[in-house]
RNA sequence: GCGCCUGUAGCUCAGCUGGAUAGAGCAGCGGACUUCUAAUCCGCAGGCCCCGUGUUCGAAUCACGGCAGGCGCGCCA
């Protein structure tokens, strides 16, 4: 609908230019918006008020010039100028049931769009190093990054989901170090544990597995700490998996650091092209010069011991990324690597990839609360809730809802004890009551035979007439510019918020009958009641829609 | 010291990218169940949109300068 009134408007500024009524206008800059108040329409735009400085006159004539134009148009009950130069649409009530059909007829697909042109992005998210369970951050990046590819797919991208993982280097030495000095700690408590290393929990386990399984006694030190490494990433990556397939986040690809050193690529793709220019020797090390492109400094990617930075890792792998022909990237991180962002982008433009290609998102803290405490996490020291026992505590729906409450620019507290306790006030579950609501009326009309199931557009514009059937059919509506604006925007937490207005809007809407039975869905009166009807599928399809944007399930019945 | 992020109701946060009278949830108080599902709804109360200056028809939104909090500023990963 709004699309429909922005053409509109161009037109009649043509024509008003072809009149001679304006001089040859400039193109858009103008909004055509929902007002806040319903006494300035269903929609309104500025556009006089941008035109104002270019036709050098006042808002309020330009509009006076347009309206008489504007009038004509058959999708409009009524069009009002009001200072200090807005233009107020108010569209004609029949003009909103073709949004019901369309919903009707598109079902599970309504919401999609071309806006994409179908265009590839690679999303890399949660990348989480192998060296421990996944906590409550990778869960935040999970929910933010499947949700994101689920409204570009929608919106018509294609999408690949990636998960990097940090398999080479010295964590990963670490980890079997911590392990194997916990092994050790079963015989000798005294045994050293490694400066710096894994202090969890499941390192004991792991000991107790990996020992289980091998005989680390049999071993030189240095033989079981490597199997140590080794079978223990094995352990924690099949834990991730496992973790991400219940939070239902599926990978097309698991791009292992270690392939692209044995590959050969990561050689190959600090030494070719454009970015093999860029790189020197200066004491001894291997630099690159990445301010060039808006970096403070230039920066090693091979130090003077032979060795390369973590750095060089990641300009390789996405210089890889670029290479297979991706029209843009988007990585999601931790807001704590936010300082890597002009590095990372200045080392792309080095290898000529334009400005832009490459968003980074940044996801900032979550924090917990339990007991009305915040409680302190530290990865290193081992306190940290897992995302394994979040979801074991309030169920996936719930946890995957609160991870896109917030922008992801802003910190999230998380209360477990609320959203465990007051499971009645969580708003998935507000949500999701919508959409069982909507089934349970529609189980109801099916068992008393009163809903044929023949939708029929005449029938709505004559027997839907409540300004909260309207104003539901409106918000129905904006759904699917929605979808388009967050994929542009990457925003996807204005999903959940969208979605407590609609279900809110049906909640009021459905106790209205429980005042006045003439107001309830299924009346006296066989044909309001088919009506009614369709408006309900409708809202119980976009609800599922939305919920399943969200990979959260939508009960029948609660 | 420099950079990024944040600052909106008692609390946690939205605010459609510059629009008209700033919203929601929770917490508080008061109401509605012989119902198409009360996991719901209705009402009341609650505001220096951190402060200041500027940009313009118009600022919570943009710019500059402060203040406060968080996070970064390695030949660590």
């Amino acid at each position: 609908m709004k699309k429909r009134i922005i053409s509109i408007l161009n037109k009649t500024v043509q024509r008003a230019a072809q009149e001679g009524a304006l001089k040859s206008p400039p193109e858009g800059g103008f909004v055509v918006e929902v007002p806040s108040s319903s006494d300035h329409g269903h929609f309104a735009t500025n556009l006089c008020l941008t035109l104002a400085k270019s036709q050098k006159q006042p808002p309020m004539k330009i509009a006076s010039v347009l309206l008489p134009i504007l009038k004509e148009c058959p999708l409009f009950e009524r069009v009002e100028a009001a200072p200090p130069g807005f233009i107020n649409f108010f569209v004609k009530r029949d003009e909103w049931m073709p949004i019901v059909t369309q919903i009707l007829e598109e079902g599970a697909s309504y919401g999609k769009s071309d806006f994409g042109e179908g265009k590839s992005v690679l999303v890399e998210f949660v990348s989480a190093n192998p060296t421990g369970p996944l906590h409550l951050g990778h869960g935040r990046g999970a929910a933010l990054g499947d949700t994101l590819c689920r409204i570009l797919e929608l919106a018509g991208f294609n999408v690949g989901r990636e998960f990097y993982i940090n398999d080479a280097g010295r964590q990963i030495r670490l980890l079997g170090e911590s392990v194997f000095a916990r092994w050790q700690q079963i015989e000798n408590p005294d045994y050293p544990f490694p400066a710096g290393g894994y202090h969890g929990e499941y390192i004991a386990e792991l000991a107790r597995m990996i020992s289980a399984e091998t005989d680390l006694a049999s071993l030189s030190d240095e033989e079981a700490i490597e199997v140590c490494a080794s079978l223990g990433k094995d352990i924690m990556l099949d834990d991730i998996k496992r973790s991400l397939n219940m939070f239902r986040v599926d990978f097309d690809v698991w791009y292992s650091e270690t392939s692209l050193h044995e590959s050969g690529r990561f050689a190959k793709s600090l030494s070719s092209g454009a970015i093999a220019e860029k790189i020197y020797e200066k004491d001894g090390a291997l630099w690159i010069a990445t301010s060039e492109h808006g970096d403070d400094k230039d920066r090693v990617i091979r130090k003077q011991d032979g060795s390369y930075t973590y750095f060089a890792s990641d300009i390789s792998y996405h210089r890889d990324k670029w290479e297979r022909g991706f029209s843009r990237a988007i990585d999601i991180w931790g807001a704590d690597h936010h300082g890597y962002i002009p590095r990372v982008q200045a080392a792309l433009e080095t290898m000529g990839v334009p400005k832009g290609w490459l968003s980074v998102m940044l996801i900032q803290l979550v924090k917990l609360w339990q007991a009305g405490a915040e409680v302190k996490m530290s990865k290193r020291a081992g306190t940290y809730v897992t995302l394994q026992e979040l979801m074991d505590e309030v169920g996936v729906d719930a946890a995957r809802f609160v991870f896109l409450t917030k922008h992801n620019d802003s910190p999230l507290d998380v209360d477990v004890d609320l959203i465990k306790k007051q499971e009645s006030d969580n708003p998935v579950f507000y949500v999701q009551y919508a959409h069982a609501r909507a089934s349970s009326i529609l189980r109801k009309a099916q068992e008393e035979s009163v809903f044929n199931g023949i939708e029929d557009e005449k029938l709505l514009k004559n027997y839907l007439k409540l300004e909260e059937e309207i104003a539901l059919i409106r918000m129905m509506g904006d759904f699917p510019s929605l979808v388009e604006e967050m994929a542009k925007s990457l925003e996807p937490h204005r999903l959940t918020y969208y979605l407590q207005d609609l279900a809110a809007m049906f909640h009021r809407y459905f106790n209205l009958g429980t005042k006045n039975p003439e107001l309830r869905v299924i009346t006296e009166d066989a044909s309001v009641s088919r009506a009614r009807l369709f408006l309900v599928k409708a809202i119980r399809t976009v609800v599922a829609n939305g919920l399943s944007l969200l990979a959260i399930t939508a009960p029948e019945q609660m």
